[in-house]
DNA sequence: TATCTCAACCTTTTT
DNA sequence: GGTTGAGATA
């Protein structure tokens, strides 16, 4: 978690004196040099993959402080990610030396507007306290709201009105004038349901990530005096990956540093990969038209790769029409070529990569630290890490379902943010029966409904639950324990410690309790994973840096993703999708799952724009590598549970072939007639299973008719994979789970594994030990003590777990 | 009202 | 392969 004062007193001297100006530029090429010391007025850093461009930002704000032009309060920096922003405040501290960071604010734009919105929550009319929804809870309130519109959710997804609400709210385009320009059924739908959702939001106290952004500008717009101080108060803002910003965030920027012009934006048009989330790549297009008194700086010298892997991005990048034009050039070596591998399938792939990596570190001396695997979907890095766990390689995965994403994780954090937020309907609905209670759905729907109309937030109904007509004498009696009992909470919340109140919650609402009623692998992780909370808001509040009441923890947790987890110091493989790889470097990398349908993606093949943007991606993965580069591709997929066939992807064949070499040492032979028209092909049902071809349309041939309207997100209903295919084949028996025997556990065993062992003291790194659900593993790291005392284990047969001692009852053997 | 079973449908990428 | 929704049953 990172730290943060609100009023910090940065007057004071800093721990050692601050460095001379022209000794924080030293180690800078001449180009990083001019872009760090270009203080005065709006500067635009227009900088290639492994220019060191986040360096001349860093140094940029060293220097700042070195020459007494701005003290460390005044300076705003905004990151992409968590992880950027604490890598940002290290190096400052390095660069000026002692904490100085803390004075500063550094972190993505969500993060630090957040906490704008916490101090200013009073005159936008929330309180402090307001919920912040990630896209998972928004998606639960619009279903919510779909099923009181008769929109049919087969027909037009949660998900799909959601992204449709939220592209509208980043275009900041309003629920009255977005309903006057909705064209075609689905923004109609959208149309009606998005000042609903707005009311919902506004009602519950809560926020989803858009308004995290839209409030502000509302808040600045309305409120000019409110603008003024922090513009005063941040006289220098920094933008890092700006062409990744979308029209709200721009507008917050201009906002901001319109007063005093002190903007330096940093980003490269031809890394711009989050279009889908509305990044808009005119921002940085369009920055010298905005300031025109402008710096300009071209970072092109790449620090980072070798020249074979610099000419390999440079020519994928030409492919694309739309982009700036740029000369990257690198002094470093030519290296080697870079490699491209064929497999027969997904875990053949994975098995080549798998080897590979070994043959890097026993061969190369490579660690595993300096290797990552990119893929595009999340759903791909499972083949991976069998393959890599069946080897014991240690691998550590960024992305996909993070700690606070977990179901065990959102119901507690459900009942935490009701304790501090009582009119957080969302939540409340979320876990009114969880656990399971006897509060159905047709009860909470009578509520929710009488409430509505009432005007009143589902809880204040609650407290009038005997007015609330139609509502059996059963639902009146679990509703009434169930308000009890979060009563407590709320009455709790203003003054007990949030790591008391926290306990009390898991255990008084029965989340603990639920899982100890069968002893299985699954609740067993989900034990621990609550265990962790717990202790996680115990040391937030302890932590005397921290605003640390329960309520900006909560604020804190829903902004984090786990890519900013710890743990980079330990020596394992990172595996990651292309997107999370962004801005990261690794000596070698791997971009796996080269194919047609997958790496562009199926639905971005047929419009030039999302190619395009595919394509930077592709760019982007490449110009992680330093040294060593290789290329995946199988030639059929488990996909939707059945094996399907394979066309390697053309943006192999765009590639420079005397770049490429293939396993055996050959040149690279690219095909580039594969996209001419093909005869369909027909497959029967009698070729080897794990050859069956779906019989997907030919690329090209289900593309959009001309002249019909974009769709978003699903393609065409009724021309998915399922609609050609040949009969299914017979259902695979799967080996029976192995699963603990129930009667295995009488009562008081149970209890004697769960509270009265005493932890396994003198447990160690490296030390082999027992399970009794995981069977046999390795303990690779030790962490805490006492009740606290975690070990990180590795199981061959079920991977690495995180286990509490006085939970796991470990084994030692051998 | 809860829980079980079966079938449809599914997958981008994320602050 | 996994999840989610509908329908049947206790």
């Amino acid at each position: 978690m990172q730290t943060y004062r609100l009023a910090p007193d940065d007057r004071a001297k800093p721990a050692s004196s601050p460095p001379a100006a022209d000794e924080v530029l030293s180690g800078l090429n001449p180009e990083q040099r001019e872009a760090a010391a270009a203080t005065d007025g709006p500067v635009l850093i227009i900088a290639g993959p492994g220019s060191g461009k986040t360096r001349a930002l860093t140094h940029r704000i060293a220097y700042l402080v070195a020459t007494g032009k701005a003290r460390p309060s005044q300076v705003l920096a905004i990151t992409f990610t968590n992880k950027a922003a604490r890598e940002m405040r290290e190096r400052v501290d390095r660069l000026v030396g002692g904490d100085i960071s803390r004075y500063m604010t550094i972190g993505t734009f969500h993060a630090t507007f957040a906490r704008v919105l916490r101090r200013e929550a009073e005159a936008l009319g929330y309180t402090p306290d307001f919920s912040i929804y990630d896209t998972d809870d928004s998606q639960r309130a619009v279903r919510q709201l779909m099923e009181s519109y008769h929109i049919d959710p087969k027909q037009f997804t949660p998900r799909a009105m959601l992204g449709l609400i939220s592209s509208a709210k980043n275009r900041l385009v309003g629920p009255s004038e977005y309903a006057r320009l909705a064209v075609g059924a689905a923004q109609e739908k959208a149309a009606k349901l998005y000042p609903a959702y707005q009311d919902l939001l506004r009602k519950s106290n809560a926020m989803d990530f858009d308004d995290l952004l839209l409030r502000p500008i509302d808040l600045f717009r309305n409120h000019p005096e409110v603008l003024d101080r922090y513009r005063e108060r941040w006289r220098f803002v920094h933008v890092d990956e700006y062409q990744d910003t979308n029209h709200a965030q721009y507008v917050l920027t201009k906002l901001l540093a319109d007063g005093h012009r002190n903007l330096c934006v940093v980003g490269d048009d031809a890394q711009s990969i989050y279009a889908f989330r509305g990044a808009d790549i005119s921002n940085i297009l369009s920055f010298q038209r905005d300031y025109p008194e402008a710096t300009t700086v071209r970072l092109e010298q790449n620090y980072r790769s070798s020249k074979s892997i610099v000419r390999l991005a440079d020519g994928i990048i030409r492919n694309n029409t739309k982009q700036l034009e740029k000369n990257l050039w690198t002094d470093n070596d030519e290296g080697e070529p870079i490699l491209v591998l064929e497999a027969l399938s997904e875990k053949d792939e994975a098995q080549k990569v798998e080897r590979r990596i070994r043959d890097l570190c026993v061969r190369r001396g490579l660690r595993y630290r300096d290797i990552a695997v990119l893929y595009r979907t999340n759903a791909q890095s499972r083949s991976m890490e069998e393959a890599l766990r069946r080897e014991d390689v240690p691998y550590r995965i960024v992305g996909g379902v993070s700690f606070y994403q977990r179901r065990e994780i959102k119901d507690a954090l459900a009942y935490m943010r009701l304790a501090v937020n009582p009119h957080d309907s969302g939540s409340l609905r979320r876990i009114m029966n969880v656990p399971v209670r006897g509060i159905g759905d047709k009860s909470q729907d009578l509520l929710f409904a009488w409430a509505e109309r009432a005007g009143l937030s589902a809880w204040e109904a609650l407290q009038r639950i005997d007015e609330v007509s139609d509502l059996g004498s059963r639902a009146v009696r679990t509703m009434t324990a169930f308000r009890d009992l979060v009563a407590g909470f709320i009455e709790a919340a203003p003054t007990a410690p949030a790591g008391d109140l926290a306990r009390r919650i898991v255990n008084e609402t029965g989340l603990m309790h639920e899982l100890l009623r069968e002893q299985t692998l699954e609740n067993l992780v989900r034990r621990e994973n609550l265990e962790e909370l717990v202790s996680a808001i115990q040391s937030f509040t302890e932590d005397p840096d921290t605003e640390s009441t329960l309520s900006a923890f909560l604020q804190e947790v829903s902004l984090l993703t786990d890519a900013d987890e710890r743990g980079t110091g330990d020596d394992k493989v990172t595996l990651m999708t292309l997107h999370a790889s962004k801005g990261l470097e690794f000596a070698a990398v791997f971009v796996t799952g080269l194919e047609e349908g997958l790496f562009p993606l199926s639905g971005a093949a047929q419009n030039p724009e999302d190619l395009e943007e595919e394509r930077r991606l592709f760019y982007v993965g490449t110009t992680r590598a330093e040294r060593l580069l290789y290329l995946t591709y199988a030639r059929s997929r488990y996909r939707y549970g059945e094996q399907e066939s394979a066309v390697r992807s053309r943006f192999l064949d765009e590639l420079d072939p005397s770049l490429l070499r293939t396993e055996t040492g050959d040149p690279f032979a690219s095909r580039p007639d594969r996209f001419a028209p093909r005869p369909a092909v027909k497959y029967d049902t009698l070729a080897p299973d794990y050859f069956r071809a779906s019989l997907r349309p030919e690329p090209g041939v289900g593309a959009r008719k001309p002249g019909a309207p974009p769709t978003f997100g699903r393609g065409t209903p009724g021309l998915g994979a399922g609609a050609l295919r040949g009969p299914a084949p017979a259902p695979r028996r799967l080996p029976e789970e192995e699963r603990p025997r129930r009667d295995a556990y009488d009562e008081d065993e149970t209890r004697r594994i769960v509270y009265d062992e005493e932890p396994p003291s003198a447990l160690a790194t490296g030390m082999r030990v027992e399970h009794s659900l995981f069977g046999e593993g390795k303990i690779i790291a030790m962490e805490g003590s006492g009740a606290q005392a975690k070990a990180t284990v590795f199981f061959p047969e079920v991977g690495q777990k995180k286990l509490m001692l006085r939970l796991a009852n470990l084994r030692r053997i051998g």
